[in-house]
DNA sequence: TTTTGAACTGTCACTACCGACAGTTACGCC
DNA sequence: GGCGTAACTGTCGGTAGTGACAGTTCAAAA
């Protein structure tokens, strides 16, 4: 069986971290399965829209083109679904279930590329949300059988991928944070605040002074190079200093 | 090949939804893989201590008693790399680079469970981490086969099953936040308050005057129903209603 | 033993925030 | 035309937050 030996050399490749340049995944994964097309994207929540962290694909720049100018992400229920979701997203099957992004699946259809494909959902830290998206080109029941085989090489490939996104980035943070090391009565008092207590209820709850308060939080504000106890909160919540409540 | 065949039968069942019993599931993993053990955790960080917040495994009463007991969390690698990482760690990998973590193993040894095995990271949003644990009972040499040819089924099993608690749990929140829809000016001044704006700073940057910041702020607090700006920007960033910086 | 860090407290003056009062203007919808 | 919603503004009075002054106590590390 030397397909299945291929994917499990891929997959030893993938682990070993020797594989962090989109270009590079993508080939790979091309060449391990029969996949058409590949996209990865990194997003993050705002407000109602979403603002693009990373993102790599192989549909190359005219069907970009075409998604920008008419505004497909709009209707897109891959992006709904798979980012804030965490089952993989199967294409069709969201096709038929939102019967408003007909226009997307026409569009591809036009500029020759599958309909069929896949989407899973990448949960990340901090309120970011991943997908990686594969498409393929194949008649329905023959994908129906290849998905059932290939999504657990899917899933993990895209892990251990995502992986490596997060690790090269992830790295400017790492040094901050270390000075953000609070006590813990400095996240007691912080934790309070971000609960809307005031100074004297805090100290009241603590059963310690209000100006003792109001010493560790301007300790927090100090270590955390803020200016205001609400960006002090703000920090602390991005940063995971305090319990989401 | 029957054994391939009972694995994606088994994934087929947990994409379905057809188990959200961590015992079911356990039960499912150990009858389809030679596992001796699983231990599913999900926490949120607090400061630098862990908040338990989901805890379920095979291990029994007795080497719950013994963790607690002896403080192993302490010294518990695994905890460390997979809460945070989000590569797959295995056991004796961890062991090999923390050597004050010997007691934990020791400790495994006395009450007769194999010190073999991989726990894989479970990315969560909000902050939140989740792991799962497997352990093995087999020789280094077996093991380091049969995580090869199994590890994708492990992994996706694992965030099938991960999809599943999650969605049973996070019902709550789905309704409360419909209530928070901001609109873009709300956001924009709730935005610039995280990032420690003074009410007049706002009003100058966004060309308006201060009196009209504090009115789109008091009615941010109205719908978010909170007490204070700072209560509102902590729960903005934990609903992701203000980009991350 | 000295030093370091965390936890704790008091007062003063200033600024920022917050609620409640009472409005105007502009846009889309039935 | 009326109705709802979002964006916008002014004033008053009270409470909360903020920085700078100047301390004590205790335990652990050097």
């Amino acid at each position: 069986m030397t397909e299945q030996q291929a994917v499990l050399d891929m997959l030893e490749i993938l682990e070993c971290g020797g594989c962090v340049e989109p270009a590079h995944f993508f080939t790979l994964m091309r060449r391990t399965f029969r996949i058409a097309h590949l996209l990865y994207l990194e997003a993050e929540p705002y407000a109602d829209e979403l603002k693009v962290c990373r993102l790599h694909h192989t549909f190359g720049a005219y069907a970009a083109e075409i998604y920008r100018s008419r505004a497909l992400h709009r209707i897109d229920p891959i992006l709904k679904l798979a980012l804030g979701g965490v089952r993989p997203v199967e294409w069709t099957m969201a096709r038929h279930r939102f019967p408003e992004c007909e226009p997307l699946f026409v569009a591809a259809q036009e500029i020759g590329i599958s309909t069929e494909g896949v989407a899973l959902p990448l949960p990340s830290p901090a309120g970011r949300m991943a997908l990686l998206a594969i498409n393929v080109n194949m008649p329905a029941d023959e994908w129906s059988t290849y998905r059932r085989h290939h999504l657990r090489d899917f899933q993990l490939a895209a892990n251990l991928f995502h992986a490596a996104m997060l690790e090269h980035g992830a790295m400017a943070g790492a040094l901050s944070v270390r000075d953000m090391r609070l006590t813990s009565r400095e996240t007691e008092v912080l934790t309070w605040a971000a609960a809307g207590k005031s100074y004297w209820e805090i100290a009241t709850i603590l059963g310690i002074s209000e100006r003792t308060v109001r010493f560790f939080m301007t300790n927090t504000r100090r270590k955390l190079n803020v200016v205001s106890n609400t960006q002090a909160v703000a920090q602390a919540v991005r940063h995971a200093l305090i319990p989401t409540v």
